[in-house]
DNA sequence: TGTTGGGGTGGGAGCGTTCCTAACATCTCG
DNA sequence: CGAGATGTTAGGAACGCTCCCACCCCAACA
């Protein structure tokens, strides 16, 4: 373990030039370039490193930021921590991952993300409001991912609406007429979605016929792909044994709709000759269906690298405005 | 922000009274119980919490251990990484996660890693040997779900051969004599499972045709799902068409399984009563088929409880023996 | 020649802890 | 009743770093 004073005595300088040369970025504050030259030589030959926790104590700040998580089993969940932590280290700093489920547990007070740390991000489509507003109080906080709310945080979230929208539009222009629909009640980004559905659907003049939509009360657990998967097919079996059954099927996620295209093989007919099934999400299990499911793309890179990039205006500028950034899901 | 002279003052004792009131965990170290609860209260009312930065540049520890993760969005990667972090914490440790990729792009000298964190998860099965012999220079090394290798780190993994031990007995108890295999040539697991497949073979007295056999040469990327899928999907296509085609399956892991049911779906066959298909890992895809695939389940929970237990146990003895522990899976 | 000014540098305090050492109080026993 | 043992507490240094402040030197100017 190297410190900055060893340093300093090989370059042959106090240990206050020494870290005047090693913290400038870039704007040179009154040191002679020779010098620097030297001491960063010395430096980069003794294999120098920053002691985090001193430079951590010192200037009030760890680079480091908590990434709350509910759920990293989920998909599309892990591929968004796994581009946030891209985009967080790109901007120099280090991802803490918390999970979310232990808050619950104990006296949800948060208490268990370390001080010290800069920011919390909350990813999932869970809402613990009470845990927010706390949180809140004492840090920054960037939602990804979760439903529009009012508070003094970053958000940033896909657009629910609009990709419903091109789903749509894209079933519509295959000629289906009667587009059914499967959810849940909760999460919210399911509800969101469900009345997306109503509302482009009364947009492009069709009717949303009550028999032709399942949406289930019961809550599903984050990361639980199974009751997912056998929700979408239940719901699947459902609507194909009525009379008039519809001819295409918007679904809430990925998972959902991989139950319905296995429950509609299950019975015999043929995806997308007889039945067009559309999922949301663009997770991993929409490459599992065969044949390919047509799925709304979350641009979870998009919304890692916003949400990076409002976390560090946050820290930097200590804005505390309420900033919201809605982002354009792709159709695949 | 509350700081522990704060806390003692407060309490009306010095701050060494009130650090060793706080810190001591159990053991009592001689002061007097009415000071110890009064101490205790002042903080507790307080909202004390010890500075992470403070408590690590003073004890040179910081509680905090890096997760070098390659492909984060591979469902077996991430439920292991998940339960990770709950055993880290349940350890008091936090989890930094730091990709594994950003190595290979930048200079891979682990100097991303910063200092200060007390160690070092390597998750996966993709293996970096440079790297890894490096980070263990300076750290402890934990690896898990790595194939065994020969430095002194900690190393926890599952126990491939008797998991396809187990799949294989299943598979002939159900009468089947032709068992086929479709895997890969790499990573070391899949390779672990095909010599493990072929060791079985034998033992339970049958041969193996090399006919039956779909060992491919192109090596997946991690958390590359459809390429996986589409090996499993191909190679299957390939076997059913050929003479005299295996009556079972056993499939490196479960991805492959996917496309292995599919393929066979596909051309008018049934699963399981024509083909019976095996998967391994208990991922997420494998409640995505229908008809469930039968699996061997990786036991990700007692890998994680492991992998945290022989960290601490390294950290704190600083055992730099290197220690192996094999988890067996369980068929589901 | 004395004064100013500014670029370059060193000294040292202090961030919040832990823990070593010394001091003090109380008790035990010859 | 005093020496030693024991239990409890306070003081202060140190961890590695940043940054404020003071300092020095030399050119420029009066």
């Amino acid at each position: 373990m190297v410190t900055i004073v060893e340093v300093a005595e090989r370059a042959g300088v106090s240990k206050s030039t020494a870290s005047r040369v090693l913290t400038t970025i870039q704007g040179r504050r009154s040191v002679r370039p020779e010098t620097a030259a030297q001491v960063m030589k010395v430096a980069s030959d003794m294999g120098y490193q920053a002691n985090l926790m001193a430079v951590g104590l010192k200037t009030r700040q760890s680079r480091l930021c908590a990434a709350l998580v509910e759920g990293l089993s989920d998909p599309i969940i892990s591929r968004l921590v796994e581009a946030l932590v891209l985009s967080c280290n790109r901007r120099g700093y280090h991802l803490l991952l918390e999970p979310y489920s232990r808050f619950a547990d104990s006296s949800r007070d948060g208490s268990t993300i370390p001080v010290g740390v800069d920011g919390v991000f909350m990813v999932g489509e869970r809402a613990d409001w009470a845990l927010l507003y706390e949180l809140a109080e004492k840090r920054k906080v960037v939602l990804v991912g979760w439903p529009p709310v009012d508070a003094p945080v970053g958000q940033v979230s896909d657009d629910d609406h609009k990709g419903v929208s091109m789903a749509l539009d894209h079933l519509t222009q295959l000629g289906h007429s009667q587009i059914g629909f499967i959810g849940a009640a909760r999460p919210v980004s399911m509800q969101r979605r469900f009345s997306a559905y109503l509302n482009v659907l009364s947009r492009l003049g069709l009717v949303c016929r009550e028999q032709h939509c399942r949406v289930e009360e019961a809550i599903p657990e984050p990361g639980d792909h199974e009751s997912l998967f056998s929700l979408g097919f239940c719901a699947m079996e459902d609507l194909l044994v009525a009379d008039d059954p519809p001819t295409a099927i918007m679904c809430a996620n990925d998972l959902i709709a991989c139950g319905a295209v296995q429950a509609t093989i299950a019975t015999g007919a043929q995806v997308p000759e007889d039945v067009s099934i559309c999922g949301f999400g663009d997770t991993p299990p929409a490459h599992l269906c065969w044949p390919p499911l047509t799925t709304v793309q979350t641009p979870v890179h998009s919304m890692a690298e916003s949400a990076a990039e409002m976390m560090v205006k946050l820290l930097r500028d200590g804005d505390a405005s309420s900033e919201k950034t809605l982002l354009s899901p792709r159709l695949i």
